[in-house]
DNA sequence: ATGAAAGCGCTAACAA
DNA sequence: TTGTTAGCGCTTTCAT
């Protein structure tokens, strides 16, 4: 049996196609065809014989070659940041919940914050015939995605605007959520506010900044050298930035964190005070309430939903330019937005 | 120019194809495939023409069309219950890591704790011919999987084993964990013990549960009616068994929550009391240290790397019976579980 | 070094 | 109602 051992790959496992359940059946291959899609033109007596050959092959459509001939893969694909952070499960979920209501698998990718992992990533979509791609940018430049979208693959951006695009946004409104998060802090009478976000590369870190610059500016208050940082996220890095705040002659008497992670961190840094600390966070965390973290939530489920909705629109052919829709960011006082600053 | 309007809709939006770049390189089809793909025998000068083709018209190749001639696609597929549960996102995260190291894409779609929506996702990822599948159970039957894993779709089960069929598995220790988290409560003089947890159509629930009646039964104790409640983990559900068992005549000094959720709301509904209540819960919570909740700490990331370890294991070729990994749970101690019963 | 032809498994278009 | 033929865009095989 020296032809078996050089029989070439089983391609799928050898799986039976149209063609052996329609011999197995005695019909012709497009009538198989038509039982498995369950089109119209097959008597119940054919239609018995096609189903039982099918169930004792063991056949299932190869969607592969479907979506070859059709020119349409029904799955869109989702690039992010890392889907082992709280605020993107719930992203990628209600992603994939717009793409089942039409029908659509959803295959997702982490970039892990890194520029080029982004557009390998989207690339890699692409060449899978993704019929539509949302990314949440790690890159500062998509011009890489031009000619995949000239050629027609629906993009949307989430969370962070494309660069050097043009192109279909969402976002959350950064700038304002921190402007009126800062505003609260400063109303419970705070003058001396520090700052720590992350690395300036990503765009929600530099509008947040944004905002908490304006709020200050607002009220007429300086902003001291040292009570901004922006930077890695990582606890350690955080948690110096935070101590460095907090010492010296000068020192803050609130924070305001810029993100989900250096909130984590700042509450932990804080926990081991005696003397208290006012902190808003952007972002909500789970069990915040319990900790009595005020924060400035996103609706991360809204982000996605409103970006897949977007993408689908555009699949059914609806044209026009490209538009950026920003959602609202809501404060939620819990406490630690409220601490009046030491008299 | 009525043919035009007469054309089929475009596939892909109506890409080039390697056709295309062939005749405006004037070269053949297969020197085209040959630059793209890195193979040799092509010369410098050819390869420049056929790079300079690729760039002007914007070709990218058509993986659809590679799978099918190739036979692999170099995806995996996850079935999980929720992207939004944060016990899944890393376990995805970790799934994927493995999978980019071996070059293969992951789709996932959630579940959502629905049998027949397990069994629709599993099938259709089968139907794109996925090369491997891991599963995170919702239903209790896993049969249907049989003809798929038959014809050559690895398959593994995570988090939860599969049901009448015989399968790779990769799981927590359920029993072990919650039996020493439950020993843990009696240890620190315990004598009536509420358990609550997930619906007993879930394996890990009653595997869990299985764990309380023996530790439990290891003290000597008897387990009063009213103290284990099983069913679904919304808030509502899980906050009136939390006050049930509290109220009455014999109210439990500790409780033992089974899942991340349940833990949850047992905290906050615990926050509201005055008299303390112990509590030990199931998988590890963020910011649990800072609330000082007592837990028993399962590695999702460990699970999903595991399995998808396992997968990629078979799909190199390595055969054998199904084997069943079951990795332990670390009783992380923070306050909450120490508390004593008042005297 | 290069290319022509066959075919992966399916669907679209058109017979019969 | 049913079947036949011709591709979808690529890789494989085998010539040149």
């Amino acid at each position: 049996m020296a032809d078996i051992a050089r029989r070439p790959e089983h391609r799928y496992g050898n799986r039976p196609t149209m063609k052996d359940v329609a011999a197995r059946a005695g019909v012709g291959l497009k009538t198989v065809s038509r039982v498995v899609n369950g089109e119209p033109g097959v008597t119940p007596d054919t239609e018995r014989r096609v189903q039982e050959a099918i169930e004792s092959l063991g056949f299932r459509r190869n969607d592969s070659a479907r979506v070859l001939r059709k020119g349409r893969t029904a799955s869109v694909g989702l690039v992010l940041e890392d889907l082992a952070d709280p605020f993107y499960g719930p992203l990628s979920r209600a992603v994939e919940e717009v793409a089942r209501a039409h029908g659509a698998l959803l295959i997702n990718g982490s970039s892990a914050e890194d520029p080029e992992r982004e557009q390998e990533l989207a690339l890699a979509l692409c060449a899978r015939r993704v019929d539509g791609l949302i990314v949440i940018p790690a890159g500062g430049d998509h011009r890489y995605l031009e000619p995949e979208m000239r050629a027609g693959v629906a993009t949307v951006f989430v969370d962070r605007p494309a660069g050097r695009i043009e192109a279909d946004t969402v976002l959350s409104d950064s700038f304002g959520g921190a402007r009126a998060g800062v505003a609260h802090l400063i109303a419970h009478g705070h003058r001396r506010i520090g700052f720590i976000g992350d690395s300036p590369r990503i765009h929600t870190a530099t509008e947040r900044l944004r905002g908490y610059r304006a709020a200050m500016e607002d009220a007429g208050l300086d902003v001291a050298e040292g009570w901004v940082s922006l930077g890695p996220t990582d606890p350690e890095r955080v948690a110096a930035a935070v101590e460095a705040m907090l010492s010296g002659p000068e020192p803050v008497t609130a924070l305001f964190a810029g993100n989900n992670r250096v909130t984590v961190t700042a509450v932990r840094v804080l926990a081991g005070r005696e003397r208290p600390v006012a902190l808003v966070g952007f972002d909500d965390i789970e069990l915040a309430d319990l900790l009595g973290i005020t924060v400035i939530a996103q609706d991360a489920a809204a982000l996605g939903r409103t970006a897949a909705q977007r993408l689908f629109r555009r699949l059914d052919g609806v044209a026009g330019a490209p538009e950026t829709t920003v959602l609202a960011t809501r404060l939620i006082a819990r406490g630690s937005g409220e601490i009046a600053p030491p008299a």
